[in-house]
DNA sequence: TTGCATCTCTGCATTGAGTGCACCTATGGT
DNA sequence: ACCATAGGTGCACTCAATGCAGAGATGCAA
């Protein structure tokens, strides 16, 4: 079992550096499932095993990263405002990118403005992890929070932050070669930007 | 000019017909593109002349849409706090389902919740009329809000709405019978419920 | 009416994502 | 050593989507 699944994840990661490589280089739709599963070393029909689309090589993390956030939630501390909880909870959310290639962060962002299908999903994965975290967020104020309050607040949080996140990256746009440091820390500034009105009740 | 533009005018709702009465009949992902070009009497190829993709078959009146809500925001009466004004946007662009067949919008809201492909892209239509509004407001408040702000408050009611949407989409899952009328009533009374916080100051 | 230009419709070929199936191989347990 | 199971892989297939080029309709001018 360890081996066999030190293994797949080895090739995971093989899949993920060899797409961000190709991706880098070749563009998104420059680049096809063939390639990258061809660069990682393994046939083309296997990468559907390990991604289920082209798309989610792009957000190997997704997982990891919602069941932190629900993490965080769920061992709030207690007297914490459920708005306060939930700006914690989405800051580590779209901060933490350990684990990932160099640039891959920026590569994503990039990519998630150019091209509509990733953008798609990411769209897709957010809303996933917006309705997780409010589930949680209802379960951990049972008095505070029905749960459609809960839903509606977090969707609130979440836009707000990708509306700058939005803006960031449109006026990004005319820069032709967006630094990769400096969109990654404009996407986690926004999140302060968006959230202030939030911090004050 | 005229005639042309009126023969286009009615295949294109051909298109729409029809496809609402395969995936009503078939499913969506059992009906295809060649499909519904038959139905309406086109050409497979023709198919995407008038809809850049299967899925903006169910988002005909998207454009229209948005420019309806965009006008409501360029017309607001004087003293309007921004919020409300944003309010009523909105109320606008989820409620409108004119010159659409029946069952249209109930029908497009299950296909919202049961595929991910037309989620995806719901998703990404509502983003581009966020920010479309978003624009505007800012326009239309120059002293109070800078563009960053009001993109911000803009995805803020956005995904406040979605995510009572989404709640609402979720209780009905039990139902295995979705009633139409229901669903769409239900999808109004959302935005009463997100937006209720937004009310007050 | 005739001719010319433009635009739409259409079929054909092609690419590439994604799936179902069947076979093979290797790993792990007995 | 043997067997069962699970992952890897090739093959064939479907379908969305695009590029291209030809056919046909329409509008305009002479």
């Amino acid at each position: 079992m360890s081996l066999i699944d030190r293994r797949r994840a080895r090739t995971r990661r093989a899949l993920v550096e060899a797409a961000t490589e190709l991706f880098e280089r070749k563009g998104y739709e420059g680049t096809t499932v063939a390639d990258i599963a061809a660069a990682a070393e393994i046939g083309t029909r296997t990468f559907f095993s390990y991604f289920a689309s082209k798309e989610d090589v792009l957000f190997p993390d997704a997982d990891a990263r919602v069941r932190a956030a629900v993490e965080i939630v769920k061992n709030h501390k207690a007297g914490e405002a459920p708005a306060q909880l939930l700006m914690r909870a989405m800051k580590y959310l779209a901060s933490a990118d350990n684990d990932l290639p160099g640039g891959f962060a920026a590569l994503r962002l990039r990519l998630f403005r150019d091209v509509p299908a990733v953008r798609g999903r990411a769209l897709q994965l957010l809303c996933e992890a917006m309705l997780e975290i409010a589930k949680h967020l209802a379960a951990a104020f049972p008095e505070q929070l029905d749960e459609a309050s809960a839903v509606a607040l977090s969707g609130a949080v979440t836009g707000a932050v990708l509306g700058a996140l939005y803006h960031l990256l449109e006026k990004s746009d005319q820069a032709l070669d967006p630094d990769p440091v400096a969109l990654c820390d404009a996407g986690r500034q926004a999140i302060q930007v968006a959230l202030a009105p939030w911090l004050r009740p």
